[in-house]
DNA sequence: CGGAATCAGAACCAAAAGAGTTCTATTTTG
DNA sequence: CAAAATAGAACTCTTTTGGTTCTGATTCCG
């Protein structure tokens, strides 16, 4: 089954609590483990990860933890999903980030649906805001709108 | 990485050599074997899998093979995925089949989100025929217009 | 007939990826 | 300096994937 990696779960799942503490909360993994009941080791494995995406800030030391880099409106579900799991790319010949090549990339002749899907798919997730993901019944109706006026 | 397993891809892979072969195109393991350079016993598993879906339908004994089970224009993406990988569903607990459940699923916020997003995405891949796979550049202009005349 | 070709289904094994823990720095505060 | 936090990497265990093998059932054709 395709399926999102249960670290990018638990990154949606954690963003979204940042969100809800606000541009200024400063949380840090103990904070955070008791909030999600997810083991601490877990918690902070995953926080890493979203600080070297530059999706959250760190503070060390005593009284440290972590923030949002940027406001809730302006970190987006594709981002969150890249920063755990990688690109996003269904097949490994066209990553947008330009790597794999499985060597009849030149006279493949579904290399252009496939690019097309691909979009489509990073473009529904980059379509979603985390302010969207803590306001359920205002983001479905945003997306929608962003979809009809902004169509692959 | 979000991708899309092997299997998948030499089920698409052999349903498009289906899709050439036109309606009337019967092909055997050894056949397909031979023009997609996959082993054999590959070829087997994956066209044994297709035709329990119902997308190819075999003809056993000397001679025999298997066909497109409809036209190529009906069968979808979308299908031919489900078929090798099971549901398209990013979180467990939204797949169509209504199987998983979570424990939270009657409260959770991000809910309404996710359906939203499972059904683009599904519906990304099921606006994509085998017959527009094998005709690439009709194909991405195809998926544009219907995109923009039926959004998520 | 009867054997060869072909599909059907399941079991099986090895390799890779995923999930989670542990350990050892490093930084900051008080 | 000691305590509280993050940083980074290594490591193990489990699950999934990828692929093969084996046995059985069906059909054609000489
Ligand atoms: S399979 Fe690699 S470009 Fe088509
Ligand atoms: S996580 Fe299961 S319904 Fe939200």
């Amino acid at each position: 089954m395709i399926r999102l990696t249960k670290q990018a779960d638990y990154g949606i799942l954690l963003m979204t609590q940042f969100a809800r503490a606000g541009m200024s909360g400063l949380l840090s993994t103990t904070d955070l483990s008791t909030r999600s009941r997810l083991s601490q080791p877990m918690v902070n494995k995953t926080l890493k990860q979203l600080q070297r995406a530059g999706l959250l800030v760190s503070h060390r030391g005593v009284n440290g933890g972590y923030r949002l880099a940027r406001d809730a409106g302006a970190i987006t579900l594709e981002e969150i999903i890249e920063a755990m799991d990688g690109p996003i790319a269904l097949t490994e010949c066209h990553e947008h980030t330009g790597g794999g090549d499985c060597g009849i990339k030149a006279t493949c002749p579904t290399r252009v649906n496939w690019g097309v899907i691909n979009s489509a798919i990073r473009d529904s997730l980059a379509g979603i805001t985390l302010l969207q993901m803590i306001h359920p019944l205002l983001g479905s109706r945003r997306i929608k709108e962003r979809v009809k006026t902004n169509p692959v």
